[in-house]
DNA sequence: GGATTCTAGTCCTATAGAGGACTATAGGAA
DNA sequence: TTCCTATAGTCCTCTATAGGACTAGAATCC
């Protein structure tokens, strides 16, 4: 049954179904940690051979969008889920614990050009604005910045800084349904101002790593500007190169 | 024509195809840069149908091995060629300039038993430890101290330091015949020792970053170790994550 | 009840073949 | 010379088919 997918000049017809698939994940036809349909049943609908499906399953997989598991099905990718920014440091103590957060202020600002320009807005938009701690074995290790649009999170307007959850993604992808698909993390180096110090018990002026982060939804729409500053003298990161 | 791949139990045809292409190409029967036989007589000469041959290839480039060109070829990759540690950094002043590298000093060390492990030799065995400046318009921007084991770069030894270029990757290739595949990075934060804040006309005890390097082969041995001090208030870098 | 075996559903491996797209070179036409 | 065209070699796309491997749950046996 051919489905007719979009034949676009000059591109492959394993690339417009991966376009295809994206859109649908995208605009939720399967939620979330959902599996879609068969690779059989696919290459039926769309009126393409299997090698065809698996190569534009093959496409989102290797771009995060869903994790194929042998044997069960495909399914659409829960997100990314937190810790992640802890990988940068590597802090004393039994690490073995997973980090809290405590939300220190959460107020709902106008964004600046370059914000809004970032988070695809309009330069005036009104977003969240918190400034939160993590923090591992109860000792703060991590001072952040985070600033969320108010148009997609609405849901966090009314949540008391004291019900925040550790982790921020899974908590936004249960309150507002918006899945944190892949992020960009910007490192560079510089020193803590009074407040940030001591929040985390640093003398002023120390050495710290700044990591600017934005984050990306399933459809590739930057929904988080995060600005995190930890100890430099903890700092401790490995990359590959080929 | 049927040359018998190793048929090892629960392994894949095509993982079994691309050993055997990464054993061929580490003991060089195809040169660095050079292209390996077409798909169509790769799968001829081992007996497989040629969406096999082709998975085995895709691995070999997963793997940074060979390279893919449309209507050319797949070719042996050339490696690694140098200037990559600058992208820890982002140097003031016009960065189309392509950095150079002075010798300081390079002298014959026996190995203490952590670099040995590393470098898969023994304990006292001989290494070159070379230490070096980059450049970037005519500007010290990093300080390097290498460690070479002298098994396989002999012809390093004769070399006088002003003889030396400034990419150390190609150098290897040309003169030793050593690829440079893939390299492991671990940045950390420090402060700079008399001696390098001098090579790098910074203060002493000036914040730096430190990278600690391992330079694998094709055949994923270990040739060098290498420590790099550059300005913490240039570092820069950037990380995807998924 | 507990262990084993079957069965359906899924992704994975492999085959064979046809045609398209891209690159590079050689030869002929203007 | 310069431009165009043919040609051969390469990797890329797509089809169609068959069986294997893994998972989960139902049915069966002891």
């Amino acid at each position: 049954m051919d489905t007719g997918l979009p034949n676009a000049a000059g591109v492959s017809r394993y690339a417009q179904l991966a376009q295809e698939l994206r859109q649908r994940i995208v605009g939720g036809e399967w939620a979330a940690g959902a599996a879609i349909p068969a690779e059989t049943e696919l290459a039926e609908r769309f009126g393409v051979a299997l090698g065809t499906v698996r190569q534009a399953v093959a496409m989102l997989a290797a771009e995060g969008i869903v994790q194929r598991v042998h044997g069960k099905g495909t399914f659409v990718t829960q997100g990314l889920n937190g810790p992640s920014l802890l990988r940068f440091f590597r802090f004393r103590g039994p690490t073995d614990e997973p980090p809290t957060a405590r939300v220190h202020r959460c107020q709902t600002v106008r964004l600046r050009a370059a914000d809004a320009l970032a988070l695809g807005q309009q330069t005036g938009d009104a977003a969240l604005r918190v400034k939160r701690v993590r923090l591992l074995a109860g000792r703060p290790v991590l001072a952040e910045d985070l600033l969320l649009p108010l148009a997609r999170f609405e849901a966090l307007r009314a949540l008391p800084t004291r019900e925040w959850e550790d982790l921020l993604y899974p908590m936004l992808a249960r309150l507002c349904g918006v899945t944190v698909a892949r992020a960009n993390d910007e490192l560079s180096f510089g020193h803590l101002d009074a407040a940030t110090a001591a929040l985390l018990d640093l003398p002023e002026g120390a050495p710290a790593i700044r990591v600017d982060r934005q984050a990306f939804d399933l459809g590739g729409h930057c929904i988080e500007l995060r600005t995190t500053w930890g100890d430099a003298t903890a700092f401790h990161y490995s990359a590959e190169m080929r």
